[in-house]
DNA sequence: TGTTCGTTGTGAAAAAAATCACAATAAATG
DNA sequence: CATTTATTGTGATTTTTTTCACAACGAACA
């Protein structure tokens, strides 16, 4: 009932509604949604009806509300622990992106298998892949982001699993695919570039992003 | 026809192939792909058969070929240029990724307001977005990537169109929407977080990646 | 060269997802 | 307080996507 799609919209009006409030809206219509997320108003209502979302007839649901029921169904009531294994290009970036915090997502240490990138003093330790395990079972961690190079990524997975990561955000430029317990999301940049050529040269057809 | 899914999995194909020829196969079956990619087997040939990619009854499809053919559908047979606007974290490490000049894909010039980023003389000149119209429509470009902050990605959109740009990867954690003629991917690496996230917490249920 | 065997290609069937359409009803209005 | 109006919530319908199932057929092999 409630596949991938359907909880990336949840996500994405969570967004629009985070923006609404910021302009100090107080609630929101189907169509409000709608509009800002680039689907029709009754998939709105219905993405909320499967998860008991409900508003009222004439007024809308409560913004207030709204977030905090979206951000329950996300699980995103409590801070999440992540780490980032890899400390290249990618991995370098997303430690020093900012935009996690606000989110409740807070990366707790980076792993790679340079020493010369060891760092245990900094705010994010970045420490050995072979402590990495160790790590993750006393910290009890659940979350990993993946950048590391695409030959790599397979044995990178084989260490986190047993570890007990049970979700996975892997940037490697290869679709890996863990055991019916671990949910691995994969984002690959020139995959996604090679699909915005191709409707580019398609010139333009319409399709969800 | 041929939706998004149906272009993201060839591109996911067009991948597993390529690791295959480096394992020196010279053919390949539908079910090989479907293991690689994760679907099944009749998925991969009628998603062949949309595009009129033949193979050959009970000697599979021949690696060269195939790929050939993927390559062209996806309009990856010659260089496609592409810039970057704004050269944070994110952007910072894309100018630096490896990765795209073997699958064709060129950056030609990175774009920032911050003039303290600017830097013409480096290989990928770095300038600035007053600029950016005048390089994109001389250079023929088609392509950008957005790594800007949220609160800018609107403004740099505005920019963007009307010199010509016809293609968007986007990063900014805001759901751009552009005109019809424009594709726009957006990456949110939030919310790809929060999927897993959600995934995690509902206990690993399967969903296509 | 004839026979077997395994894989493709695709129309038909099933499943999943999105849209429609409208009754129910709460807010606004007078 | 009665009436109007706008919006929700959802069952029914339509559309889209995936899977099934099997005839067709080329490669392998004797």
């Amino acid at each position: 009932m409630a596949n991938r799609s359907c909880i990336i919209r949840l996500s994405r009006y969570k967004n629009a509604i985070i923006r609404l409030k910021s302009l100090n809206f107080v609630r929101v219509f189907s169509d409000n949604l709608a509009d800002a997320v680039g689907v029709t108003p009754s998939q709105v209502r219905k993405d909320f009806s499967i998860f008991g979302i409900t508003g009222n007839k004439r007024g809308g649901y409560q913004i207030d509300t709204l977030l905090e029921q979206l951000n329950s169904i996300l699980g995103k009531d409590s801070i999440q622990k992540i780490i980032v294994v890899g400390i290249g290009n990618i991995g370098k970036a997303l430690l020093r992106y900012s935009g996690f915090a606000k989110s409740g997502i807070k990366i707790i240490a980076g792993f790679d298998i340079d020493p010369a990138k060891y760092n245990k003093e900094s705010e994010v330790p970045i420490l050995g892949l072979e402590v990495m395990a160790e790590y993750i079972k006393a910290n009890d961690i659940k979350l990993a982001i993946l950048s590391v190079p695409d030959f790599a990524a397979q044995q990178v997975l084989e260490l986190l699993l047993p570890a007990g990561i049970k979700g996975i955000l892997n940037f490697a430029p290869i679709c890996l695919r863990g055991p019916q317990d671990c949910v691995i999301n994969n984002i690959n940049i020139e995959m996604e570039l090679e699909n915005v050529i191709y409707f580019v040269n398609v010139s333009g057809k319409t399709r969800g992003s």
